[in-house]
DNA sequence: AATTAAAATGTTATTTTATTACAGAATATG
DNA sequence: CATATTCTGTAATAAAATAACATTTTAATT
């Protein structure tokens, strides 16, 4: 038994459970919080049952016992039931939207991290590493973030650019060779511009990597599909979360070619920092 | 005190902890899973204090007492963002490196949901709302955070750019009148085209928001400072997760905007959502 | 360096909480 | 209807957590 779904199960298997389980799995359900709060007597009160049984429901359930229960309890209302209520509200104000967007962003990363094919992630490194020319092609928001790919990418001594211009993205891929990688971003990875290009870059002997959603149409057309599925309530007054996610897995790709390259290449980064410094006035 | 965060709590403000304090630290540290399953006997035995010491840690940590902590230290493991030991290694492999990575972002979101200054994110949003132009600027990468916010924000019926090159930003500094709000980002703050505009468009009567480092040169210079404080081990190998934060103040920006604006706007919104279909392939 | 106040930590006692063992009740089976 | 089985509660026990108090340590002041 997993105790992610602690509480779909209480729920899945309430008809086999005996009398007095069946009080126990209510009083739970009706509350779930606050059965993590309270102690044994208290809910066997509130179930109307005595404490042993309350114990055995527990047992029931795999877990070890009453304590145990309420732990395990706890964490699978931490990944279900707090995003439940977490979209913005028409009549929210400051200290209730800001929160939401915060905890938005975070549940989506979590659960990105958790799902992640990390041999892909191995994979689309060794492209980077091995690509003779690198393109980052994105609109609209996607754009943000093909820009952000490439202010991290030609850092390290790449023939790399990132469009945004479809013209650009058309002429490119029509004169694509083996040998270069582009790297399709696209949340919805149905953008016309971008599936075309796809499609040419590939039909000329290039790889494509695609960051999108999962069998999006993008996902089906590239050699490398890094598929990225977030919370699906994000479109009215809620913030993308995707491209938040797209970014941090950048960010990934870039530390794995760092890492691959070896301890040497932090010199040439080195020189790229240093080379920053009379730009910014000095601290104070 | 958010339970989200106990561990990195812990973990921040160790130094500042009294000797049997630090011992229970260490201990829970050292293994946090352990901890949630142990008693308050055990934990004690185990950081060489006594019990009441480690229920007086428990409450010193906003929590009311050795089960209620163990809780949320439980909640707070679900997640399973580990910020104790989370900075690349030369000799990470994808499956290290990747969720610190990812753990990173997570912990500075969690950090700055819980310091963001609300009544500054109203003042920010009043701010926009009355602005007569907007003008988002940054470099290298706050480029790209400009960009995105330039996205954002153009479907808001506002006169609003983003700009990336210096020459501009001058110009426009220097061109700045009052009603014009000048959108600053810069994590370091010591930027020197963006200080210099800063100072001009202030000069010029136009208000001035950083979204920066606190205390930093920019902070000083603005009107309305969005301060940002992140990991500090970010340079080498490791993501900027500032930029990750900064894009998501901006979300909580936006929406206070659209929230302010009421329903009406939201048509608005939908004719621009609207008219992107046509860029796109029919879904399957 | 000695004295005092304050803070930190530990000891002991008490209270709360959870579990076990067992007995009685309910239910099912032949 | 008798009997076995399962279910549930009571009472006893064990474990755990906390509160109250005492001691030690630390810091401040003379």
């Amino acid at each position: 038994m997993n105790y992610q779904n602690l509480l779909s199960s209480i729920n899945l298997t309430f008809e086999t459970l005996n009398k007095s389980e069946k009080k126990v799995a209510s009083a739970i359900l009706a509350d779930p919080e606050a059965a993590t709060g309270s102690s044994i007597a208290n809910l066997a009160k509130k179930a109307g049952v005595s404490e042993p049984s309350v114990n055995r429901f527990c047992k029931r359930f795999g877990t070890a016992g009453f304590p145990d229960f309420k732990l395990k309890l706890a964490q699978c209302l931490v990944s279900g039931v707090k995003f439940v209520n977490s979209n913005v509200q028409l009549n929210d104000n400051v200290s209730k939207y800001t929160p939401k967007i915060f905890d938005n962003a975070i549940h989506d990363l979590v659960a990105i991290k958790n799902q992640i094919d990390l041999s892909l992630v191995e994979k689309v490194v060794d492209q980077l590493l091995s690509a003779r020319r690198i393109f980052f092609f994105g609109l609209g928001t996607s754009g943000a973030v093909a820009r952000d790919a490439e202010n991290k990418f030609f850092r390290f001594d790449l023939p790399v650019s990132f469009h945004v211009d479809v013209l650009t993205m058309r002429m490119l891929s029509a004169a694509a060779k083996p040998g270069d990688l582009f790297f399709m971003i696209s949340h919805t990875g149905r953008t016309k511009a971008i599936i075309d290009a796809a499609d040419d870059a590939q039909a000329n002997g290039a790889k494509v990597v695609g960051l999108t959603t999962p069998g999006s149409m993008l996902a089906k057309k590239s050699n490398f599909a890094l598929e990225v599925s977030v919370s699906e309530n994000t479109e009215e007054y809620m913030a993308m979360t995707s491209r938040i996610v797209h970014l941090v897995i950048l960010d990934v790709l870039a530390t794995g070619f760092i890492l691959r390259k070896g301890p040497d290449f932090l010199n040439h980064m080195e020189k790229i920092n240093r080379s920053l410094k009379p730009t910014r006035y000095k601290n104070n």
